[in-house]
DNA sequence: TTGTCGCATTTGTGATCACATACACACATG
DNA sequence: CATGTGTGTATGTGATCACAAATGCGACAA
């Protein structure tokens, strides 16, 4: 009796949450927009109580703030905060990647160079939610090979509070390649050098979100 | 028109989740602990709704797990995730202290001598859950100087997710007399010791956490 | 033109209900 | 005595509803 059906049925709140999860993570809501729970609900076909759930729980990680009478928005961040997150970003990811430098195999930093040449593409076009997208998706890839998946949670709910903030940030900037950092960080894995690719990690996360702080 | 009411008329999922909070944090239930939401509910005079807010927003900050079911219950940490939330520990406290240390000024650090002495009551009470909460509170009155909300919320958020395993081994130790490390934090405090001070958290946070993996 | 008041509408909150499923315990069977 | 099976109860889920509060917009007056 080999799992009769597959089990994949998740939860009405569960797919509201991770919908609007990944969607405030890549950027692709702006910064102080409102949303409403029915709006949710009607968007996601659910009634309002799966909607609250998802909400409640965004709100928990910060992804969302709730005024004092419960209407949801994202968050505008202050500079203050930003600067926090950064280095708090600074702080996680340096412990990730060097937990994830002895497990790096070329085969993990192929994949990544393959992931690092696809954000030309999405530069040209201009697209900075497939930029965002893509620039996470090479750090977890790295990361991912730390084992730490309690430190990998809180790297991720960070991203997710900045993320409606990275999307106005590149949506002002204009790119014409793919970030230098991302280069000494593959050249950092391929040597073994730890401290090349601690200082690394920590450039690539500080450089762009200094220019975020307005 | 200043305040015509205290607006401190807490929603009711509220008051379920920051009594839950508190209760899980402070080791006030051990792991592996069941709980319903009707149990929740009937306990704070509150229908199933508000119960159900409050454990979603604690499971997605880590401090109880839910089964494929839905059933609830505190987590029970493996040795690699004790592990890991110690690191985390060490990484964030060290830099909230770190932050801490140009704005501590003697009055702050005289408060943390109290809470330190009182550390010596609960211990002589065999009192477990009160060794947790003066132990949280000393880092908290020094963390709070920082100025840095997000990476203060961080380290709750980790102390929450430890709080049932802090429990059973305060529970199993039988200590005499309050933490060597704390006078090495107030003594770095005093000197302006900032290398002195990293190290005394770092070392307070991880000596702790040591003799948990069993 | 601008500011203020009032009302209609929108919105979140919490309770309740019907339903499906998971769990636990007793019992039968080997 | 161990193991599988069935049944009743406990439990989570999601929809709906009534209610209160906040919001926003339009009218009206200064």
């Amino acid at each position: 009796m080999q799992n009769p059906r597959p089990i994949e049925t998740a939860s009405a709140h569960d797919r509201v949450y991770r919908g609007l999860r990944t969607r405030i993570m890549h950027g692709q809501i702006a910064p102080g927009q409102a949303l409403t729970l029915r709006g949710l609900g009607k968007e996601f076909e659910v009634s309002m109580t799966p909607a609250r759930e998802a909400a409640q729980r965004l709100v928990a990680e910060g992804a969302l703030q709730m005024s004092t009478s419960g209407r949801l928005s994202t968050p505008e961040l202050s500079n203050e905060r930003i600067e926090e997150l950064a280095a708090l970003r600074a702080l996680i990811e340096v412990e990730l990647a060097s937990r994830a430098l002895p497990r790096a195999h070329m085969q993990l930093i192929e994949r990544m160079q393959n992931i690092n040449s696809g954000i030309a593409d999405v530069v040209s076009n201009r697209d900075a939610v497939g930029y965002i997208r893509t620039n996470l998706e090479f750090h977890r890839t790295l990361y991912l090979r730390a084992q730490a998946p309690a430190m990998l949670a809180m790297c991720e709910t960070v991203w997710l509070q900045l993320g409606p903030t990275m999307r106005s940030l590149y949506g002002r900037l204009r790119r014409t390649e793919a970030p230098q950092y991302h280069r000494l960080i593959l050249a950092a894995l391929k040597a073994g050098d730890e401290p090349g690719l601690r200082l690394a990690v920590r450039s690539d996360v500080t450089q762009g979100l200094r220019m975020l702080t307005t």
